[in-house]
DNA sequence: TGTTGTTCTGTAAGCGCTTACAATCTTATA
DNA sequence: TATAAGATTGTAAGCGCTTACAGAACAACA
C-alpha cells in the first residue's frame, strides 16, 4: 500500500497524491477530493520514513534528560511533549541516567537521528566548566538546542529559565524579616540554576549584613533521607539553625522529617523552604512552603521558541520565567 | 555526507560500505578496517531515514501513557526507556493526558510512524469493555502490543502485570489480623489492576467473615487533597473506620493528612497501607506502608519479552511480578 | 479562431540506503 | 597448472516519497 496504488486507483499521477498529501495548493478541488477518498478508502498512510528521506526530516525532536522520574524532570518531559505534539511534532525520548553518564555519546546518538531540534532538560546538563560544551555549541551550528532551566551563550543555543537567584534571594529575605538568622542552606548539584540559587541566598545575607559562614551551606544527594541524615549530623555537630533552605523539595522534606524526629516545632523553632513545588512539598505535615518554578511555563515559551525558530523568526536567546513564592505551613509565622 | 562519500574514499563500492555497516561477515578483516578508517575520518553518520526506508524499521518503540508526571508513570517510562536503549531502541513518548482523550487517535498516530511496537503503559490504557479495545487488538496483527501493567487477552498482545490481587488480600489479611474490622477502601480507576486490587480486598473481609459493606469502598481522584477531603467528608456522615487501603499513595497521604488534621493515632486509631511505595509514601510522618509494584522489574520483563518475541521466541503472554509489602510506620502495631 | 497567460497535472530525477545476483579474486585440490 | 569451491566485491534494482521542470488543459481576450 503505497503512493503509487493511491494514485492508479484516483487515476492521477504520484505526484499528484503527494501535492495533496503536502496541502500543495495547485490542486484542483475536484482532483483533491477524489484523492483524499481513496486515500480514505484504501486506508493509505504514507510511509515517514520516503518521507523522511525525501523531505529531510521528520518531524521529531529529540528531548534529553538525567532522570525522567525525577518529580521535575518529569513535569517537564510531560508538558514538553504534550507541547510538541500539539505543534506536530514527536519527541524521542533520551534518559542518560541520574549521573549524566555518557551524557556526549547520548547526545551524539540523538544527533544521528536527525531530530529536528535537541531540548536538554535540567540544568545539570550544561557543564559549568565551558570547555566541557563544546560538543553542544558545535551542534548548535547544524540545528537548534533548547535549554529547559539551563544557560549558555552560544549562538544557536536557546534558555528558559527561572529567575532562581530572584527568587532565592527573596525568599531567603523573607526568613530574615521573620528574624531568622541561622539559615542552613543545602543544594544539589552546582549547575547553572544551583549557582543562582545559592548566590541568591547569599546575596540577602550580606544584603542584611548576616556573615556568610561556609558551615551553613551543605551539598546532599537529591533523596529525603540523605537530607535528614545531613541535617542530623550537622545538628549533632552543634550547629545551630533556626531555617532550612533547599534547592529541591525533597531535601526540605528532610528537614521537616528532622524536625518532627526532634520534636522541633514547625515554623516556630525551624522555618523550611523547598524548592519546586512539587507534589512533595504537599505531602509532608506541616505542608512545606516552595518556590514555584512554573514548569508547564517554562516547557510551553521554549517550545514556542522553537517553533520560532524553525520558521527563522528573531528569537532571544534567554528567557526569563518568573519564579512563585507559595506560602504554606512551614514559614506560617505567628509574628 | 554519504556512503557514496565514503565508498569513493576508501576505494570500494557503496555495497561494501553498507555491508560494513550493518556487520555483515563477507567482508575481509583488511576492507572492513579501511572502511572504518574512512567513516571515522569522514565523521560519517548513515541516514537513518534512508536506512529505515530499505529496512522498513528505525528501530523505535512507540510508549503511550496518560500522564508521564504521575509517579508511578514518570518510573515506569523512565526504565523502559533506559531499558529499551539498552538493547539498540529508540523510544518515542506519547502521552495523550491524564483523562486519557482522543486515545485511539494518539495511537495511530503512533502506529502511523512506522513503531516497530508499541508500549502501552499504566493499566487505564485497557478499557473494561473489550469491544473498545478493537482498535488494539487490531493493531497487535501487524505489531507487538506491550501491556506494562495491564491485560488483554488477545494474539500479539504481551501483558506483565503485577499479583495486585494477593497483593491487596495479604495487606487487607495483615489489618485484619491486627483486629481492624472497618476498612476504608479507596480507588482512583476500574482500570484491569484496579478491579484486582479491590476484590483482594473484598475476598480478604469475605474470607475472614468480614462483611463488604458498599459504604467502605469509594473511588476518588488520584490527588491527596480530594482523598483528605472524602475521608473527611465520610468521617463527617459518621463512617467509622479503623483503616485506610488505598489503590494509590496519593491517597494513602490524603489519609494520614485527615488523621494528623483529626489528632487521630496512628497506627494505633487508624492504620493505613498505600500502593505502589512512591516517594510520597516516605514523606509523610509517619512513613506509610506501602505495595512495592516492582516497576523497574516490570518493565525490564516488558522489554525482555519483546526482544524475544522479536526473535520469533515463543514467549508467555502475561508475566505476573511479585508485589511486596514494605512494612513502614502506619501498620507498624504494637501489639 | 488564434494567442497568451494561468492553472493544473505528469515525467523523471533524485533522497541514501539495502540486498539479490552477478562477477571477480583466492585458495585448495587434482 | 588447470579448475572447482569458496570468499569477497561490485552492479543495479529497489524502498516510497518530494519536487523541479515540462507539458497539457483551460479560460480570456483580440
Amino acid at each position: 500500500m503505497n503512493i503509487y496504488d493511491v494514485s492508479r486507483r484516483a487515476g492521477v499521477s504520484i505526484a499528484t497524491v503527494s501535492r495533496v498529501l503536502n496541502g500543495n495548493p495547485n490542486v484542483s478541488e475536484k482532483t483533491r477530493s477524489k484523492v483524499l477518498a481513496v486515500m480514505d478508502e484504501l486506508e493509505y498512510t504514507p510511509n515517514v520514513f520516503a518521507r523522511g528521506l525525501g523531505l529531510g526530516t521528520m518531524k521529531t525532536i529529540g528531548i534529553m534528560c538525567s532522570d525522567s522520574s525525577d518529580p521535575y524532570l518529569a513535569g517537564a518531559i510531560y508538558h514538553l511533549e504534550r507541547q510538541l505534539r500539539s505543534h506536530g511534532y514527536d519527541s524521542l525520548l533520551c534518559c542518560t541516567g541520574p549521573s549524566l553518564e555518557n551524557k556526549r555519546t547520548y547526545f551524539e546518538l540523538l544527533l544521528s537521528k536527525r531530530v529536528d531540534a535537541v531540548i536538554l532538560a535540567g540544568s545539570k546538563f550544561v557543564e559549568l566548566i565551558d570547555k566541557n560544551n563544546q560538543y553542544i555549541m558545535e551542534a548548535a551550528k547544524e540545528l537548534p538546542i533548547m535549554l529547559v532551566n539551563g544557560y549558555l551563550n552560544s549562538p544557536g543555543i536557546y534558555s528558559t529559565v527561572c529567575n532562581d537567584y530572584e527568587a532565592m534571594y527573596s525568599a531567603a529575605a523573607r526568613l530574615i524579616n521573620a528574624g531568622r538568622r541561622n539559615i542552613l542552606y543545602l543544594y544539589t548539584s552546582h549547575s547553572y540554576s544551583g549557582l543562582n540559587k545559592v548566590e541568591g541566598y547569599k546575596n540577602a545575607l550580606t544584603d542584611h549584613n548576616i556573615p556568610v559562614r561556609r558551615e551553613y551551606i551543605h551539598q546532599c544527594a537529591k533523596d529525603l533521607n540523605e537530607s535528614r541524615k545531613l541535617i542530623e549530623k550537622l545538628s549533632g555537630l552543634g550547629l545551630e539553625f533556626d531555617a532550612v533552605m533547599a534547592s529541591d523539595d525533597s531535601l526540605a522534606v528532610g528537614a521537616v522529617k528532622f524536625a518532627r524526629e526532634k520534636n522541633i516545632k514547625i515554623p516556630d523553632q525551624l522555618a523550611v523552604i523547598g524548592y519546586n513545588n512539587s507534589i512533595l512539598s504537599d505531602c509532608t505535615d506541616p505542608e512545606i512552603s516552595s518556590i514555584d518554578t512554573k514548569v508547564k511555563q517554562l516547557c510551553t515559551i521554549t517550545v514556542d521558541t522553537l517553533m520560532r525558530v524553525f520558521d527563522g523568526g528573531n528569537v532571544p536567546a534567554k528567557t526569563i520565567v518568573a519564579a512563585e513564592f507559595i506560602q504554606k505551613q512551614t514559614t506560617n509565622f505567628s509574628i
